[in-house]
DNA sequence: CTGTTAGCGCATTCAC
DNA sequence: GTGAATGCGCTAACAG
């Protein structure tokens, strides 16, 4: 420490945090002093233990961040959550929540370890072991998308409710022969034709809900079940996978995608096999990603960047000490584009 | 602390870092109690500040994080990182380096008071002041994309070069009337034609490298230094102003646009005003991003995930005590697609 | 205004 | 094997 260079421990804190606590001229030496030694200021660390405040909020995203990056939507949620850590002088610390098959012991470490003042919890399927792990740390947690920790804050949409709008859209167009297109429902890799049971257990609780309101749509139509085709993960080759399995098996004159990604995968699996859309094959997303628009895509409208700016407005206000549970539901809005805008005509389009 | 159940503070700390140096059973005690008890492990600060290491890098972006998830060369930058971090298990801390307009005190905090191991510093115009709190800190830094910091290692690509072939590419295919058209050649916002002295001051070194690039090959080709746009800015909305800008000025055959997000807004706006692309109008991109494959673009490619590996990789190392200062610099491929398949015939597009 | 004191929670010596 | 002492760098409270 450069208190050897004429004055105490403390004073040069002051220098640092307190300018009214110091003569002006008494700052200045220190400041000046420490510039010639090359002290770079007060550790962040140590004050991070004085104070108990780290300034850095913990964003905790599923598997990996590699994959992360990979989903449009994220990037969108991290957009709104910088926009609020920037004005509060907060960094953004990205924490990987590993895969629930890596060693139990070595799959915590990072989330323990996180130097943060607190936690969001993205898109984490139920039961996430990482669930744990966070609220161990006794931090401040806001979950978003769910799933609602008691005591914690939660923001999200109502998934149900949007999916079940998209299908009415279809029903309402005429068709009857639909398809049910999902990432993924549980975690374990599996793809394909989910039977009722899996839908039922889905651990992924925004894909459940997303069915559950296609579902919904459906029952009030008096129209049966619309078969659901899981493609397995959340990558653009799975999605293509995803597109051209439900194609392939399933004959429908339409299909409700859960995602914007799996509907852009579709579009281009009908494209390449000669499918007109809207005319052989609607398609109903959901996020309305930046890319939608470009590709003419009804779809769900929710407002990622604003998920992400009331999770970090919500964790910050907890960290400074407010007290409450909110849960915050923003809305959806269906828009309605080129891929859907035709009627039904009966001719559903056939399988390979 | 826990030793009020049976033993020793040092014990617990053992427990969980010094498996080898306690009994099996006090151990066990040890952690059960502390799961009962509510305990959440050693906090991550404490432990920081005692043994030096915090377990984050920081990744430094220029101006505002809000922005750098705009940038779909920064998601996947992102990507090659976090893929590094991940298997080190490390996490990734955001820190925004804001305008220079900002206050300065308030400017640099973030910086500052980052709590990590180590920086990489991404984009950065030269003499921005971040770069001086950076170096200030006295952490290991690795530079993306420049400036070479004397003591620390870089990682990039030959600008310079990769822009000279993209040049000589629309030259060998006959082009002479070209236009360049960059993002921003100095964070002043200033927009429009560059003059030759404001290319020659840019503090982007980027765009100044790419530049210089272009110029090289119409040198080599005995042609006129082709006039260059800025665009003043990153942004979608700026990027398509500039390219109408470079449009309704000049009467140009080709276009040599410095990053892909402007070679797009090009292909957009030449689209808009019934340009066909390449026969009224070559581009030529930078970056091949994902999205430059779906336009069909000539672009030249560049690693960004590489270099994110590359950069994470030489940090962990400086982290790891490894010595030297070490100047990566990744390949590059100039990737020809429809954008500029298309031999000039002399009958360039004419200004609006 | 200034200097002194105490401890934030931990990992690591060193004795036992 | 285990326990006790030391200090990482800092800030807040207090005493001058």
């Amino acid at each position: 420490m450069a208190e050897a260079v004429g004055v105490s421990h403390a004073a040069v804190s002051y220098a640092y945090n307190r300018p009214d606590k110091l003569s002006k001229q008494q700052r200045a030496r220190i400041l000046e002093t420490a510039a010639a030694l090359g002290y770079p200021g007060p550790n962040p660390t140590g004050r991070g233990l004085r104070t108990g405040k780290i300034g850095a909020l913990g964003l905790v995203l599923t598997d990996s961040l590699s994959y992360a990056f990979e989903d449009p939507g994220v990037a969108l949620l991290m957009r709104g959550i910088s926009e609020v850590g920037e004005l509060a002088q907060i960094a953004l610390t990205l924490l990987p929540a590993p895969l629930e098959t890596t060693p139990a012991a070595a799959s915590l470490d990072t989330l323990l370890r996180g130097v943060v003042d607190g936690f969001m919890v993205y898109a984490m399927p139920d039961r996430h072991p990482v669930l744990d792990s966070v609220l161990r740390r006794r931090l401040p947690v806001v979950t978003i998308d769910g799933p609602a920790l008691k005591g914690h804050s939660m923001v999200g949409v109502d998934d149900r409710g949007a999916a079940r709008e998209a299908a009415r859209h279809l029903l309402a167009l005429g068709h009857r022969d639909v398809g049910v297109l999902v990432s993924r429902l549980s975690p374990d890799g599996r793809s394909g034709t989910a039977s009722h049971s899996r839908v039922a257990h889905a651990r992924d609780r925004v894909m459940k809900a997303r069915v559950k309101g296609y579902r919904d749509a459906f029952a009030e139509a008096g129209v049966g079940v619309p078969p659901v085709v899981e493609a397995g993960g959340f990558s653009a080759a799975q999605s293509r996978a995803g597109a051209e399995t439900l194609l392939d098996t399933r004959r429908v004159t339409a299909v409700l995608a859960a995602t914007d990604v799996l509907a852009l995968a579709l579009l281009e699996a009908a494209a390449s096999r000669g499918l007109r859309v809207p005319e052989d094959l609607a398609v109903v997303g959901f996020d309305d990603l930046p890319a939608a628009a470009g590709a003419g895509l009804t779809t769900v409208r929710q407002p990622m960047t604003q998920k992400g700016q009331q999770a970090a407005r919500l964790l910050l206000d907890t960290i400074g000490g407010e007290p409450g549970t909110h849960v915050v539901t923003l809305p959806t809005e269906l828009v309605v584009r080129g891929s859907t805008a035709h009627r039904a005509t009966g001719s559903a389009a056939s399988p390979r």
